[in-house]
DNA sequence: GTCTATAATGGGATAGAC
DNA sequence: GTCTATCCCATTATAGAC
């Protein structure tokens, strides 16, 4: 792994542990094992590294989810692989996913910022709707009425999940909140 | 209002607009019309700004809930009145609920901040967990089938939602992600 | 591409006059 | 209780040598 995939590997689990504020290029330096000056050689400005967090982090959820949608044929199944992903991105409480994090402090953030993270939003929210409104048609996933409210309220419990795992710093919070959904799914 | 209300006033609206890491005492004194040196005065650190912060936060939406319960007789009203809580408090999706804000950055909290914040959690929690399940028994919220982890999907929905509609700077999103909620309590 | 050095700013916090 | 003045440190960011 090449010195810029390091610095934002760090930076992504700095962030997601911290929050965007508060991580800083002297916490980077340290764990990626070089000098403050050499991040600024990588990423100029603190929100260009944010803007950059945000766009590849969106890129490979996306990409996280089709792939769920490849191994898996069953509504139910995808919208339970979905949680499982939440759910990993937990570590045991320890982390927010970037979404979750970043839209506590948008005030902080760029504008290119904001709209990857809408952007990472509205795919989801385009991705869970499909797979309610299969799971609803094939009967795989139970009580499915109106697919898109209802993929909005599955994202909110997802992330509303996570942060009160966070919170306590453990993962059961999380597995009891999304309980009832993934009984849905079977 | 004296000088010290005023002060908890402006950071609790900054702490929910910003984050805790991302308010100074210099944004606070220039709220206030004072100097920073007199916000000191009344609360020597910031840790011990935060501490009152979320403990009296607690204590106001405690008492929400405790008004809405003498207000509204029947369960599903009641939770309907919850769901307005968070959203009253989304002012527009300019301001998260400050348990929702801390949550995020809980890392640069001090223990018994922390304290206060898991005590709010448990306690709303525990309010929940009597309204659904008296909402299951008197039939006015439906499909409620285990209260517990009901209540930890309804947090976690109010506070994801809260989230989501923070993210988008606008009310709309939380409005449908509660909706199918809403609907269940009549 | 990484380093040392440093600028410029802002952070929390304190001393002491009024 | 509020002020001015100041301290010390962390922050982002830049210049220029290697």
């Amino acid at each position: 792994m090449d010195t810029r995939e390091q610095i934002l590997a760090q930076a992504e689990h700095l962030a997601r542990s911290r929050g965007y504020d508060a991580f800083s290029y002297a916490d980077l330096a340290e764990r990626v094992g070089i000098r403050k000056a050499s991040i600024h050689h990588h990423f100029a400005k603190k929100a260009d590294l944010g803007q950059e967090l945000m766009a590849r982090y969106r890129e490979r959820f996306l990409e996280a989810l089709a792939d769920v949608a490849k191994r898996k044929a069953k509504a139910g199944d995808r919208l339970a692989a979905y949680l499982d992903l939440y759910r990993a991105a937990l570590s045991d409480g320890q982390t927010l996913c970037l979404c979750v994090a970043f839209s506590a402090g948008r005030d902080s953030l760029t504008e290119p910022t904001l709209v990857a993270l809408d952007r990472c939003h509205r795919e989801s929210l385009a991705w869970l709707e499909t797979t309610l409104a299969r799971g609803g048609e094939d009967g795989s996933i139970a009580g499915i009425v109106d697919p898109a409210p209802e993929a909005k309220a599955a994202l909110a419990l997802a992330e509303g999940a996570q942060l009160m795992a966070r919170a306590a710093a453990s993962l059961e919070p999380f597995d009891q909140a999304v309980s009832a959904l993934r009984q849905r799914a079977g």
